[in-house]
DNA sequence: ACTTAATATTGCAATATTACGATAAATATA
DNA sequence: TATATTTATCGTAATATTGCAATATTAAGT
């Protein structure tokens, strides 16, 4: 079949999966990745950086943008894109709840 | 085309990219919550908390195995998969280090 | 209005993922 | 050894993703 069964899902479940998967291609972890490290905004360049050709990336910004992980706006004819911190930190707190969880149970049976 | 084009980004990248992608099925997502939630480790019964057929939960257990986020153990004819650890962290320290450099920017244009 | 520059969309081919029925493999128990 | 139980694999259909050339859109400058 090919399509998720997201129905069946918690919400909580679905919402973790989708900022996951956005992340889940190595040219959109390294297009945070740009985003952090440039201190202005101007974003066209992420073409320049990345080995794929311009649909592609900007296919990949929308992925990242429809999954919440980016923000992005029309600033002349260039776009300025950034990170959403909200959703990082939901990430961030997810990971250290599973961490913290895995601290107090120690039954490390594998 | 729809192959990923992983020899042209850096370890890094694909390493983060490897593990967000096995997160980014919303019953993948809840079989780590399950495995979160058990003390015993004999978990033949995620198939059962999950609107899946058993060879679809196999698959999906597989994929969390081998992007290094559980690992399992054969124990009579059950098997005992675990959250491995350290993918967490990895994980963890990845989006807080994210985190930490947002605080630092504080140039939120958009 | 015309041109240039930057980004988005469309259309399409190649590949990957998701899901499951059928079946196999492995192990425990009678 | 035969049977039940549990997990894995195979085969296959439906759908999604990836990537790019061609084209469209948008806004700035001339």
């Amino acid at each position: 079949m090919g399509a998720t069964k997201t129905d069946h899902f918690t919400d909580k479940h679905n919402a973790i999966a989708t900022l996951a998967k956005a992340l889940g291609h190595p040219a959109r972890v390294a297009i945070i990745d740009y985003l952090l490290s440039v201190d202005t905004c101007i974003c066209g360049d992420i073409v320049n950086k990345l080995p794929l050709a311009q649909p592609t990336v900007s296919q990949h910004l929308k992925e990242l943008k429809n999954a919440g992980l980016i923000k992005g706006n029309i600033e002349g004819n260039a776009i300025c894109y950034c990170i959403d911190e909200k959703a990082i930190v939901r990430l961030q707190t997810y990971f250290s709840g599973i961490s913290g969880k895995l601290e107090k149970k120690k039954t490390d049976c594998c």
